[in-house]
RNA sequence: UCCUCCUUAGCUCAGUUGGUUAGAGCACAUGACUGUUAAUCAUGGGGUCUCAGGUUCAAGUCCUGAAGGGGGAGCCA
């Protein structure tokens, strides 16, 4: 008989009609009754298994066990669950001894634990919940641009420029660690490399989206980003997956509408398809808030937040008035701040914090940096001193998007280049799209586990990814 | 990388001013019960108190160092 998915089940209020299920168990009770769960939804079905049942059988249901079971599909006497299963068959697929099984979900496991398990952590509410809004949020973000008539751009993982200075970088070798080929003057000789030069891990897709959107008008790319930066915070990973559009003919204030309409999509979508397990993540977090003192607390619960955030423009700032808003804080008057502010300085977190978290209480988009703290690639202003770039800011995760209208004109471009110390010789593949038929463009860079973070409450963004690479940590 | 806090049973955590045999809940084992919802009740097993030194008559408790982890900061998405 062909399995049916629990989430199909539960959904229907359909009785009395024969079934094969399979999953995990997640709760043996009273020797009779199972709560098994197969991952396709929050909710755990309840199979009922009779009294007379064989007896080496009820040793063997354990937590964590995987079982197969036919039954029939019946409207649950008991209270708790519309429907339950009542089982003719109960097959043991996969045994779990319960004196060696590490994840022991009576006891409330902390996320610091389950993450020293990751391999198993799947198994809980809280990650069953996260990793199915992750794959919506993902899905979302594909058919947004698929429904915009964007090409999926598939840019390198393995690049040889390092032109972005987005960060340190993983280098790529099959050069002998202990006895490398060596240059006269003693550098290594990575003409003898794999791919006869220095190769690294991309820390960006956008250069090389650049070049599609010059021929497709409109690309992104979506795909994993690698820094090598000794970051051990709650919002950085070696490893993580950053969405890149790149749109022709747009400007900075398309860019900001693009940015916005992308994330409020996403974020519907998610509220659409994954409310169940949104509304468990909000209890999730809810209770976790009870921990907190009262000054700490977020005045919104989780599907508040993100309905406000659906329904309020992103407030729209220059950096010369977040400055001034800064300037004129009171926080600031008491010298709250550990960072001083001036125009000019790169902004801190706590500065960031304040605009989002206490001046408007929404996401912010501060555009027109001073163009000594931002990449060469950002378009010059007229006013000679800022560029057009724009950061949005979310609460409790800072900065979330990083984009800008890209410049344009070879010459203003060149000579950004070379005032930055970036060799425009090396660059010429980038160079040409100005040289030849260039026109107006603009993007920005998404952090998806950001995005994850902030769809789903969580504070970690180790655990908005499957798999964390942080440093000193590659376990699994 | 810097600041700060933490590390006690498989898990979550108590452990008094340094003082005899280190406790609880859950998990596990055995038994009872059987429409349970983190099932319940009884009984039982389970400890290199992270590691290495030191102070002391005596260290889970105090000191030094190391490792791992949390929170904050920097860098950034």
């Amino acid at each position: 008989m062909q399995r049916t998915k629990i989430k199909e089940i539960l959904q229907s209020d359909k009785c009395d009609y024969q079934v094969n299920v399979k999953g995990w168990v997640r709760s043996f009770r009273n020797n009779q009754f199972i709560a098994l769960n197969d991952g396709s939804c929050m909710g755990n079905l309840q199979v009922v298994i009779g009294l007379d049942a064989d007896e080496q059988l009820i040793k063997g249901i354990n937590n964590g066990v995987s079982i197969s079971v036919d039954g029939m599909v019946i409207a649950s006497q008991g209270k708790g669950q519309k429907v339950e299963i009542k089982a003719d068959a109960v097959t043991i697929l996969g045994e779990c001894d319960p004196e060696k099984f590490p994840l022991q979900l009576k006891n409330r496991p902390s996320l610091e634990y389950l993450r020293e398990i990751a391999h198993l952590r799947f198994r809980t509410n809280t990650f069953g919940a996260v990793f199915r809004v992750r794959h919506t949020l993902a899905y979302a973000i594909h058919k947004f641009f698929n429904d915009r008539g964007f090409v999926y751009l598939h840019t390198p993982i393995v690049t040889a420029s390092d032109a972005e200075g987005a960060g340190e970088m993983f280098r790529v070798s099959t050069l002998p660690f202990d006895n490398p080929p060596r240059n006269e003057d003693g550098t290594i000789n990575f003409k003898e490399d794999f791919f006869g030069r220095a190769t690294n891990l991309t820390v960006s897709g956008q250069l090389e989206a650049e070049l599609g959107a010059m021929a497709f008008s409109e690309v992104y790319t979506f795909g994993p980003t690698f820094r090598a930066e000794n970051s051990n915070t709650a919002r950085h990973l070696a490893e993580f997956w950053m969405i890149e559009p790149e749109v022709a003919f747009n400007d900075i204030y398309d860019n900001m509408d693009l940015a916005e309409d992308l994330l409020k999509f996403v974020i519907s979508y998610a509220l659409e398809h994954n409310r169940e397990d949104l509304d468990f993540l909000a209890t999730r977090l809810a209770d976790e808030e009870k921990q907190k003192p009262m000054n700490e607390r977020s005045e919104m619960g989780l599907i508040e937040k993100l309905e406000f955030v659906l329904n309020n423009k992103f407030e729209r700032i220059t950096y010369t008035e977040a400055i001034d808003i800064l300037l004129d804080s009171t926080a600031y008057k008491k010298k709250k701040f550990q960072y001083d502010v001036k125009w000019g300085i790169d902004m801190q977190s706590e500065h960031e914090r304040y605009l989002v978290e206490k001046h408007f209480k929404k996401p912010v988009i501060v555009t027109g940096y001073p163009k000594e703290i931002k990449a060469f690639y950002m378009r010059q202003n007229d006013d000679g001193k800022t560029v057009a770039a724009m950061d949005i800011l979310a609460p409790g995760i800072g900065e979330i998007v990083g984009g800008s209208q890209r410049e344009e004109r070879l010459d203003k471009l060149t000579q950004r280049m070379e005032e930055m110390h970036i060799p425009t010789e090396e660059m010429y593949w980038y160079l040409d799209t100005r040289r030849f038929g260039g026109v107006p463009h603009a993007g920005f860079g998404l952090g998806f586990e950001r995005m994850v973070l902030f769809v789903t409450g969580m504070t970690n963004i180790r655990d908005v990814i499957p798999f964390p690479r942080t440093p000193k940590n590659a376990e699994f």
